[in-house]
DNA sequence: TCAGCAGGTTGACTTAAGTCAATGATAATC
DNA sequence: GATTATCATTGACTTAAGTCAACCTGCTGA
């Protein structure tokens, strides 16, 4: 709470990319209403149905949003890192969490509260903007999900990840920010599926596997069993 | 064009969900933006890819958003009928549609050009948390979506969603809306299945089908086939 | 140092659901 | 009212991927 009026806070927030852009003022009036939290790695932010009294911008650390099905298996909808936002869908849902957030590593989090939060909002279009065009792009993430979900077999998602990482990372040889168990999750499998898939990959000649080191050998090939989804 | 300044599409875009409550003044401005075209039964409205130059209201029959895998089978994502708002997503993206749309029925619709209602938008915080309302309820709905692809089996998917109309329809006897090829295509599998789904939940009486009529039994025994997900 | 545990891999088996193909049943069109 | 399409249903078959179980690391902490 002492770091509400922190400079620091405020240049901080003018980096993030819901606020980039934004005038001095208006980040003066959001740091105000800004609470900085800590989570220990595995403790949980919220629940499925806990009410959605605000939203959260990650600071530092790493967030995994999930849902557990009525027999345990577990699906990752998103991780989130340092400049994310999350939870903003059951502020202006105006209803409870849908899925589960908890810390994967010590993270700190900004917490801004819904109300004070919806009354800046409704003096500044332009972060209304800003929210829209962010929530448009999660939209546009979950349609690509289900299409990954409901259209492709696990080859064809694996394959498509891994493209969308080496694109983030900007390389060939990927770095796994995720143990195998949690990736499968993301995947919508389990580990013994993803570890054959992966063995597979492997031995097609598509990449290299050194623990949770990944290299795209045959980008072209992966490209390919992206689309068709098929060995 | 000629019903742009129609009192009558100042009134309905009033009733529409997103715009309801809004000062007559906006809905004013709004319905000088708004062009209201008719599309055929089948008709394509925007296909993946298009880019995205404004979004639409659906004022008469009914539109389908689905996706279509590399292999052709298709994945519907939305039915929308009268009211309903859709392809908000690309506009404020600021990025081409996701998706494709077509009219089910022979339809009309009401279209608002990207860069002119973006202006309102930004003179207007109201819309803007109206906006804002929608996509997370939609985002909300695509939650729930993934869970249903990724956690749980088709029957279970199938309960869930004659249990959902149910509530939405408000009966225990449901008329099917769409053609049960449609319906599997929403529940993210093929007619074949869907097919023997049904007779199955018939044969183990949790439901009677009669053509487009499904009649629930035991809606408790489907409550827990949903959950469950299994027979 | 060693027990214990989480994470990862591999094999054998099972199963849900997709494909292919044939046949009825409507509904739409001329 | 006959003729195509389109939709729905059913059966035989195939297959991707999940379950169960064994086993192997490499750590962490007593």
């Amino acid at each position: 709470m002492v770091e509400n009026r922190d400079k620091s806070l405020v240049k901080w927030l003018g980096e993030t990319s819901l606020f980039v852009g934004m005038e001095e003022q208006h980040l003066r009036e959001l740091s105000g209403i800004a609470m900085v939290v800590s989570y220990k790695r595995r403790a949980t932010i919220f629940s499925e149905g806990d009410p959605g009294s605000g939203f959260y911008l990650v600071k530092e650390g790493k967030v995994k949003i999930y849902m557990i099905s009525p027999d345990g298996k577990e699906q990752i909808l998103h991780i989130f890192g340092p400049g994310d936002p999350f939870g903003e869908v059951a502020v202006f849902a105006g209803q409870s969490f849908p899925a589960h957030a908890v810390a994967l590593e010590n993270s700190r989090l900004v917490f801004l509260p819904r109300d004070d939060f919806v009354v800046l909002v409704a003096a500044n279009p332009a972060l209304g903007l800003s929210l829209l065009a962010v929530l448009s792009q999660r939209l546009r993430q979950f349609t690509k999900m289900i299409d990954a979900l409901s259209l492709k077999e696990v080859p064809g998602r694996l394959a498509a990840h891994l493209l969308y990482l080496s694109k983030k990372q900007s390389t060939g040889d990927l770095q796994l920010e995720l143990s195998k168990t949690q990736l499968a999750s993301l995947l919508g499998t389990i580990p013994e599926t993803l570890s054959r898939m992966l063995s597979k990959l492997q031995r097609e000649g598509f990449v290299t596997i050194e623990g949770a080191k990944i290299s795209i050998v045959d980008r072209v090939g992966l490209v390919e069993l992206a689309e068709i989804g098929k060995f």
